[in-house]
DNA sequence: CGCGATTTGTGCACGTCTTCACAAGCGCCT
DNA sequence: AGGCGCTTGTGAAGACGTGCACAAATCGCG
């Protein structure tokens, strides 16, 4: 016994899979394993360990190997972990089998740049639409995709089966532009507006504010610096973290 | 007794102000405070309590007043918070009070949008120099700023005395960006490349990877699809969140 | 075949974060 | 002055996440 099998091992459209519910913090670190795993396979490497994942991925080894003991047991101990096969796993679990759909809205500065952003279309993500409410914005050409008005949403979800929409408004019009995703049936939102959306429940809502990640640097640096200053000397203790879960 | 003394009270420049070491979790808040305090402020609100706060913040009340009373008594029961004094005790612990430089390496397309990003300007921040590696993206303007070559790293540092480091390069040359930053003495990096850095002691880094959040998004959309097929019935459960520490 | 080297998977203890619930404090009204 | 309603600040409990340390499992070699 003890040949791989799984819940929700991919291959098998019909069945219904049964996700295990992982923790929040497990999540967020898996697309950066699997990051670290496409750099692995590009370098040939067939096999890998904790550690030396860990390491790729900036992590700590034992909880590397907690998360990974979460979608069930793909290493082989005294070996490490197929590459292949935990890619095909991780991937699966995210629900990266299928490419899903993504509608942006707003075509602003940073609209245009996560419009030209190939790193969504490398790993896994189509941009189906760019949408924007003005007028003079709407027929311009981005990267091979026609810019069209925002009320044309209900049509293009449908058409295009949107899974997940973007929001790269201004703050002000961010709430609105949610409002009428959820409206077309998008229950999942990555905001970049400064504001805080109210959805139904059942709607997930995640948010990217640039300014906010360098307050809190600005915070560590003005720590940094009072200590400094004080008697104990020495700088010290900061290392590298992430943006957390 | 009782008027509101702090350690580090804005005003006093000369004063070592041993901040309080907030928990992570509780900085990595204070800035969402910050802008939803502007916003009341904008609003013509002179106070506001920490239901009212926190709403506007989208979080749990309690958990704003712990946050905020980590940095010392600065509400009245019966009434609640003093907008500006919040405000000002807000930015003198993120360390706001001084305007700080940011040196933006990678004129791509990323880079090309956090340039002309309005936010960092009205947030504390001052964008002082636009770097390149690519001899053919040097001497763009940008926004009133000249994209110079990253070799002028070492002297623009002194110049402008640049406190972070923004890298929007891609992945491959974003470590070899980062030793250059370190070597100009910058101790806070603000990385959008998907990639791990490693850095010294003493130095903080921030990763931002729009991908991932997409990837995030998709588990849950996979998660959500896979309990609407079940016996179960109705969808359910997920709520917002946003990203957290 | 057996043994040792290696690496996974996990029980456990610890620390951090969240949330509830309530005492303490403040202002207003009578 | 006194009492009442409102809101802050915080103790305590529970949930969650982390990291150590080790048993269990596998491979390769003699």
């Amino acid at each position: 016994m003890s040949q791989h099998r799984h819940p929700g091992a991919p291959g098998r459209a019909g069945a219904v899979p049964a996700l295990p519910d992982l923790p929040e913090a497990t999540v967020a670190r898996l697309p950066e394993y699997l990051r670290a795993l496409h750099n692995l396979a590009d370098g040939g490497h067939e096999t890998v360990s904790s550690e030396g994942l860990s390491a790729a991925a900036g992590v700590n080894s034992a909880k590397l190997r907690k998360d990974l003991s979460h979608l069930g047991s793909y290493g082989t101990r005294g070996v490490g972990y197929d590459v292949a096969l935990l890619i095909e796993q991780i991937e699966y679990v995210l629900g990266l089998t299928q490419r899903r759909a993504v509608a942006l809205v707003g075509v602003g500065n940073l609209g245009h740049a996560l419009a030209g952003y190939d790193g969504f279309a490398s790993r896994g993500f189509r941009i189906a639409a760019l949408l924007d409410a003005d007028p003079s914005r709407v027929g311009e050409e981005i990267n091979g995709l026609i810019v069209r008005h925002v009320d044309e949403l209900p049509a293009i979800a449908v058409q295009e089966s949107i899974a997940i929409g973007v929001i790269a408004t201004p703050a002000a019009a961010a709430q609105s532009v949610a409002d009428q995703l959820v409206a077309v049936g998008v229950t999942s939102i990555l905001n970049f507006a400064p504001c805080v959306l109210s959805v139904p429940e059942g709607v997930d809502v995640r948010k990217v504010d640039l300014a906010i990640e360098l307050q809190i640097l600005s915070f560590h640096e003005h720590r940094k610096a009072s200590l400094t200053a004080l008697p104990g000397g020495l700088a010290a203790t900061e290392t590298q973290e992430a943006i957390g879960t």
